[in-house]
DNA sequence: TATTGTTATACTCTATAACTATA
DNA sequence: TATAGTTATAGAGTATAACAATA
C-alpha cells in the first residue's frame, strides 16, 4: 500500500460496526463448527426455542431477512431434521414452526455460546462501559427506524 | 408468539451488534441500488480508491475475508470493468489492483455515502455519545484480537 | 383485495482444498 | 519451503418476481 497505511480503527462508523459484527460472528462460528451450524441457523434455532410455534412472517421481522429467505433457512433446518412446520389451526394461511427433539437438544446445547461471548466482552471492559455500549447501539438502531 | 413477546433491544450483545450492522447495511444498499453495487463491492472500491496498487493479500486483511473470497470479489469488479490487475514489478507472485476510469468515477461518486450515513447517526446522538460509541466498538474488537 | 407462505431464479459472499508460479 | 494468487467446488444467505391458498 504505497504512501499510506491502513488503520482498521479509523474510518466511518459503518465500517467499525461491520468490523465488530465480523469479529463476533467469527468467534461464534468457531464455537459452532463442531456441531455444523452456521451462525444464522443458530440464531434461528434460538428464536424458535424461545418462541415455539412462531410463524415465518414473525421470524422475518426478528431475523431481519425477507420472507423467501426465511423459507430457505427453514428448508435447511427441516432437511436436517431440526424443525417441523405445521399448519396453524387458527389461520389456514399460517404455518407454525416447532423444534424437533434433535433440534431442541442442539438449540439447548448451543444457546449458551451467546453468554460465553458476552462474558468475554464483559471481562474486557467495565460494567459501565458495557451498558453504555448496549444503550448506544440501541440508540443507533432507533435512529434508522426500528421502533 | 404465544405467551411472550419479542423485544429486539434485549438479548445478548452479539445480536445487538448484528442488528446495528444489518440496519446500516440496508441503508447503504438502498443508496447503492441505483448504481448496482453491493455494499461489499462498494467497500472494496473505496479501499482501492484510497490504496491504488493494493494487493489481494492486503485486501484480505482489510476486508476481513479469505483470499479466494477476494479473488471472487475482484473477478466481479473486473468483469464489470471497474478494476484491473497488473503483475507487481517487484514481486512476480504479487498482483496489484487499480481502478479503471469507470471504477474511479463510480468510487468517487459513491464514497460520500459513508459520510451521509455517519451524519445521520451524528444527528441522532450527541458528539460525546458518538465518540463513546466509536471507542467502545474499537475496544470490543480489540478484546478479540484485532491489534 | 390483502396476507401468508412457497417456488423459481439468480447472484453475492464466503469458505476449504488443491493447484501454479515465484521467492 | 514459504508465499501469492487462482481454480474448483460447494453451500449459505439473500433478494425480486410470480404464484397458490386463505382470509
Amino acid at each position: 500500500m504505497p504512501h499510506s497505511e491502513w488503520h482498521w480503527d479509523q474510518g466511518p462508523i459503518g465500517r467499525l460496526v461491520k468490523t465488530g459484527y465480523i469479529t463476533l460472528r467469527r468467534e461464534i462460528e468457531q464455537m459452532l463448527r463442531p456441531v455444523g451450524l452456521t451462525h444464522t441457523q443458530w440464531s434461528a434455532l434460538g428464536v424458535i426455542l424461545h418462541f415455539p410455534g412462531i410463524t415465518p412472517s414473525q421470524l422475518e421481522q426478528i431475523l431481519m431477512i425477507e420472507r423467501p429467505s426465511v423459507t430457505s433457512l427453514m428448508n435447511g433446518l427441516e432437511s436436517r431434521g431440526l424443525i417441523v412446520r405445521r399448519s396453524s389451526p387458527e389461520d389456514g394461511r399460517s404455518k407454525q414452526i416447532f423444534l424437533t427433539d434433535a433440534g431442541k437438544k442442539l438449540a439447548e446445547e448451543t444457546q449458551h455460546f451467546a453468554v460465553v461471548l458476552e462474558e468475554r466482552v464483559k471481562q474486557g471492559m467495565t460494567e459501565d462501559e458495557f451498558e453504555t455500549l448496549r444503550s448506544l447501539l440501541i440508540k443507533l438502531v432507533k435512529i434508522f427506524g426500528q421502533p
